[in-house]
DNA sequence: AAACAGGCCTAAA
DNA sequence: TTTAGGCCTGTT
């Protein structure tokens, strides 16, 4: 019973224990890209895998790693039930990558923009916890990837839930694991408590976010059935800490949209350097999310090879 | 050592 | 409506 269009197969097995699920699938499918693309801070490169590329990490509470070789993806310490019901559209295993190329070539045809497409090939917008994307976007501001990796590791531990990892060590965990910390929890630890953890002024900003989420003013559902973006983004934006960049983030990793353009630093350098004054990233059409992960990939692929 | 990091808030024109 | 300054912390 496959229902996605690219996952050819699907088995599972269990190795060392620790059961999996291996999925062939056509098309390119660039794990490191995915994960190294900014978009997501609980994933971890393993050393010293067998496989060609291997990343340990929590979503939706639970512990796994996920490992690709070739064509092949193996889902490690999973279900295949919770393949299905969660991995399946985390990892956008069930989006078609060759109808979004196209459609977003039909749309901007620019030399730079191809050139952006087949360096990015592979990279897939992961459909992350709501409520994580919008935490971690609001740690994200006036930061830098590494240390709001720590501090939302530092909340995990401290107010998630432990995870169990026998048996993971080979795949990375070798220490305890914990879940994204739910609302609740951290509106019960308070500001000082989240001051304490390294957040500095974006205590307060959690704060404010988790207690509108709690109160429900801030309602997850509602926001994935507002049809047009200003409107969510402007509704995501009642929260202090949350202006549009930071927004147009959670909206596109954790909202189940691929209209936002996030625009930082780095995208305002692209759009200086590569495009003309009145271009407008709209143009992009439906998918200019996807259009600005290439792009951004791009643009930081080119100064790694600088150096 | 001073500047910067995938911004946002606030105060002031 | 737009603009400057400040902000926690860690790294270079």
């Amino acid at each position: 019973m496959v229902t996605a269009a690219n996952v050819k197969s699907v088995i599972t097995g269990s190795e060392e224990n620790i059961p999996f699920v291996k999925i062939k699938y056509s098309g390119s499918y660039d794990l490191s890209k995915t994960f190294d693309c900014g978009q997501c801070f609980r994933w971890e490169r393993v050393p010293d895998s067998p496989h060609e590329a291997e990343f340990v990490g929590v979503a939706f509470e639970k512990l796994l790693s996920v490992a690709s070789d070739g064509n092949t993806i193996t889902i490690y310490n999973t279900t295949l039930e919770d393949f299905w019901h969660i991995w399946l559209h985390y990892f956008a295993l069930d989006e078609d990558y060759d109808a979004i190329d196209s459609e977003l070539l039909s749309k901007c045809n620019e030399k730079v923009f191809r050139d952006a497409m087949m360096c990015g090939k592979g990279i897939r917008i992961l459909h992350q916890d709501p409520w994580e994307a919008v935490c971690s976007f609001i740690i994200s501001q006036n930061n830098n990837i590494p240390r709001i990796k720590k501090i939302i590791n530092a909340m995990s531990k401290n107010l998630g839930k432990r995870i169990d990892c026998s048996g993971m060590e080979k795949h990375g965990a070798s220490e305890d694991a914990y879940s994204f910390p739910t609302a609740g929890s951290i509106f019960a630890a308070g500001e000082k408590y989240l001051y304490d953890l390294k957040t500095g002024f974006r205590a307060r900003y959690i704060i404010d976010a988790a207690s509108k989420w709690e109160s429900g003013e801030l309602d997850p559902e509602y926001i994935k059935s507002i049809p047009e973006l200003n409107s969510a983004t402007e509704y995501l934006c009642k929260v202090k800490g949350i202006g549009k960049k930071v927004a147009s983030c959670a909206l596109l990793f954790g909202f189940e949209r691929y209209d936002p353009f996030p625009i930082d630093v780095w995208m305002k350098r692209v759009l200086q350097k590569y495009f003309d004054k009145d271009f407008s990233p709209l143009s992009f059409g439906k998918y200019a999310g996807v259009a600005q992960q290439y792009l951004f990939d791009y643009e930081r692929n080119l100064g790694n090879e600088a150096k």
